[in-house]
DNA sequence: GGGGAGAGATGCCGC
DNA sequence: GCGGCATTTCTCCCC
């Protein structure tokens, strides 16, 4: 167990050195801002980064119980025995304060980092190979040119199908709801406004399709056409040793 | 700095303590599920919980630069002097590799937390707040029970107007775009379809909506009401001393 | 800086 | 499990 007044000093040296700060305590937590919520006694993990982020963490599950984005204020004290964390962010009007009962323990380290992730095979990459491919969505298929794809606004893909009526397709790298649907809806009708035209069609291209949004695309006379989003990057070998795991 | 293959060792242990592990490191990130990714070397903070799932924090910013979910297998070894952590969730088909180049520091320690957040202010408030005080939308406003409400989906609320007429009334805790028209549109089709009604009246309910989203609302015939997203919690101080600020 | 839309979205609740 | 939808969504891109 640390020493409150320990890793108060320690935690305002690391910060003013930009170093990245992890501390585990037993702790209670009160946020005002955008919403607000309360959090009674329990362990977690409070992480403070160099641009002033606070990240809090139940020792279960994915998300933060608790943030501060970059930018934040932060102060620390010791008060009736207990360590108190402010954490100020006058822009966006946001509070938020941890009262600490117990410290388990406490590091720092200053952290370089210059890379940025490559990801790829989002909905942008799909797109593109339906460019690339226009018989995937169907014979006859012809994309227009991706400067003019960005005269109408978002949509994904603009073309003409075999009769040439103009198309308006829309990519969903997951399985398309009703959300989807109502989207092409926008996109086909923006199309026929900005144009003047009576008839535009509407797809919807995606792995898959929940049965409601089916019935609602095509009660609006718009089709779906299945495609798998790519992937790029080599895989790297899924085959393994299994010893050691856990 | 740390040996790896102590790491190793301490890593195995402390997770089947069910202990959440935090360490710092020098690695390299590569993933294959969903989609793929490719993090070269750099700084990172590496969390493992007790029910198995992994974060990745660069020494920025607010998201995980990298994650897999609860339920993921891992396994480490050490290699060509490179401590290797290979995460493997067979539900989802999603891999993990990070490969460490150097330790910084390695903590891990059982957290008890049985808490879970209080968070109000949210949409479901919102609604809650116009139930309990209908003249908000508009004077003679009567909203129907909440059990009725939940016959025909999911609309925030539903109620009649001064003339009888019937209202669906979407809520949106922060400012209304284009999608929140179409899905208030969505709903007044559905519920006119449902009943066999030609006239049913639209009404967003949000703090404020963009200028497209409130041109497109009126072209449809649905109107805007202006509602501030209620906070029950008792504010805490937000004046404290600025003294130590960092 | 606001608007629009994707995200390896996540998480929650409903059926 | 899937479906529908909110999220202190967050992030990026483009105007």
């Amino acid at each position: 167990m640390w020493k409150k007044e320990e890793v108060c000093s320690l935690l305002k040296d690391a910060v003013a050195r930009r170093e990245i700060v992890v501390l585990a305590a037993k702790c209670e937590i009160k946020y005002s801002g955008r919403a607000e919520s309360y959090l009674g006694d329990g362990d977690r993990l409070i992480i403070l980064k160099e641009d002033y982020s606070l990240l809090v963490h139940q020792p279960q599950g994915n998300a933060p119980v608790n943030y501060m984005k970059s930018g934040t204020i932060h102060s620390s004290f010791v008060e009736d025995g207990f360590l108190f964390l402010k954490c100020e962010n006058l822009v966006q009007k946001e509070f938020l304060t941890i009262i600490m009962k117990k410290v388990y323990f406490f590091n720092s380290h200053k952290l370089n980092d210059s890379q940025k992730i490559v990801l790829q095979g989002n909905e942008a990459d799909m797109a593109n190979m339906i460019y690339k491919a226009p018989e995937i969505i169907e014979d006859g298929f012809k994309p227009v040119s991706q400067e003019e794809q960005t005269a109408y606004g978002f949509i994904d893909v603009l073309g003409t199908d075999k009769e040439d009526i103009l198309t308006v397709v829309e990519c969903k790298r997951y399985c398309a709801d009703l959300a989807a649907v109502t989207q092409l809806r926008r996109y086909v009708e923006r199309i026929m406004d900005a144009k003047g035209l009576k008839n535009v069609r509407g797809i919807l291209a995606a792995p898959r399709i929940t049965d409601n949004a089916k019935k609602m695309l095509e009660d609006w006379g718009y089709s779906f056409v299945s495609v798998i989003p790519p992937k790029y990057l080599a895989e790297y070998s899924k085959s393994q040793s299994k010893l050691d795991e856990y």
